[in-house]
DNA sequence: CTTGACGAGTGTACGGCGTACGCCTACCGT
DNA sequence: ACGGTAGGCGTACGCCGTACACTCGTCAAG
């Protein structure tokens, strides 16, 4: 699988062969299998090579995800909020179900990447647009929680058999500016962040309620069994309105 | 906060002080700082003594899940399922709050330890015991996704300025009654198990559809917004039937 | 044509990691 | 008294990410 050595015969490196070529390791071997001399190695180049272009394996990592989340691709979205952000999230589970190490890496970043921003300004905006109040869409984000990526947990199946940032800031001025094109790219986020957190020191959010958000989406996910439950479930394919995507 | 060095005056070690020694230090420093050889030099030991508690880093990591899991205090819980249900999720998101590098060690390991199995046999169990059937039972479980765990995805709140086992098995007569013994101390699960995938090669599960379970939830959540968006919802404390942990 | 800047790829080296293997020694039952 | 055993030690190996200084090809300015 890996390049011929001659350096003459092999096409130059660039961020986005980097990129496409640590996805395919990623798929092929496993992400716990990638490392940059392993993956310099698939390029048929020096490990230091790859220090051109990404500037540690921190932005390696960001930038496979931002090529993954890229990636989705929306369906013809109806004007009904349920079909826009269903097909959003659907998509995003369609995205995500050919590189299984996505999840894990996005969880393990500390903070989103611009293409998962902008996947999530969507999801917000079908919210928005169908009618949903800043803080009911708000709620309903934390609901769908990790949902919202395109996977869930699955620590559920699986046999048992086997036992078991960014540092010190920028000046002000150039930070003002930065935060007013992220409002101007992502303005449903900003909306949402700017509701729940207009009296805190951090330029987006940590002003909301962990506990409530819990609560809230553990009770809505209850009060719906309890639906199913006297309604003497079965097994019919959606538990009320479901349509196709 | 090294311990001293003399190896005269030191309390022997043993994999509970080890264990401790690494939830200790991951909830101190992060769960990323967490080497064998800065677990040892905390317990003024050279790394290979370790090795005589626990068989490898990844045991390690599953002790430490297996402490915190084990940790789980359910509250009184009433007769009703909704209050054994959230009175347990409740109480593992309030045990995992304060050791926030688990969640993440659960999700990495492959297969879920005794602690969790038992956790997850309660709440399956109650369930059941709520009238809830076998299937109804086994979707909730995928629904609550990695809320039974007690913690949510909050991939959502961080601020954007930052750009973002075992190995071949042991012979089958072995096998069997390990499987045994299982099913008599996992009861719940193991009944769960055997109905979504009796005609299936593996032990426990694998048998059940993804998309399906995927849906199921998202749906399920939709109907729940869509109910609070037509009632005007505002800021009521909980969705309906809410109720004191 | 020379030259000097520049960017891509190279080579070497450092500190940290998990852990295999063998030793040393204090304790124990016989 | 003595051999076994269990717990802790020391050394060593092969990985990892990456800092730093280099070479060399290209190309614009003189």
């Amino acid at each position: 699988m890996a390049q011929q050595t001659d350096p003459a015969r092999r096409a130059p490196l660039s961020r986005d062969r980097v990129l496409r070529a640590a996805v395919a390791l990623a798929d092929g071997t496993g992400i716990e299998a990638l490392s940059m001399r392993r993956l310099a190695q698939e390029l048929g180049v020096v490990p230091m090579a790859l220090y051109k272009h990404v500037a540690n394996k921190e932005e390696l990592l960001d930038g496979m995800v931002d090529a993954v989340v890229g990636g989705i691709r929306p369906p013809d979205l109806g004007p009904d909020w349920r079909g826009a952000v269903r097909g959003r999230i659907l998509a995003a589970r369609e995205a995500l179900r050919s590189h299984p190490w996505a999840s894990q890496v996005i969880r393990s970043r500390s903070g989103p990447t611009p293409a998962l921003l902008a996947h999530m300004d969507a999801v917000i905006g079908a919210f928005r647009t169908g009618g949903f109040s800043v803080d009911l869409t708000h709620h309903a984000m934390h609901a769908l929680g990790s949902r919202i990526l395109g996977f869930t947990q699955e620590v559920f199946d699986a046999p048992p058999g086997a036992a078991p940032g960014a540092a010190a800031g920028p000046p002000a001025a150039e930070q003002a500016a930065a935060f007013r094109q992220l409002a101007e790219r992502y303005p449903h986020v900003t909306e949402l962040a700017g509701a729940t957190a207009h009296d805190d020191d951090s330029v987006v959010g940590r002003g909301c309620d962990d506990q409530f958000e819990f609560e809230f989406a553990l009770d809505l996910l209850l009060d719906g069994f309890e639906r199913l439950r006297q309604q003497g479930w079965t097994s019919s394919p959606s538990p009320a309105g479901g349509r196709a995507g």
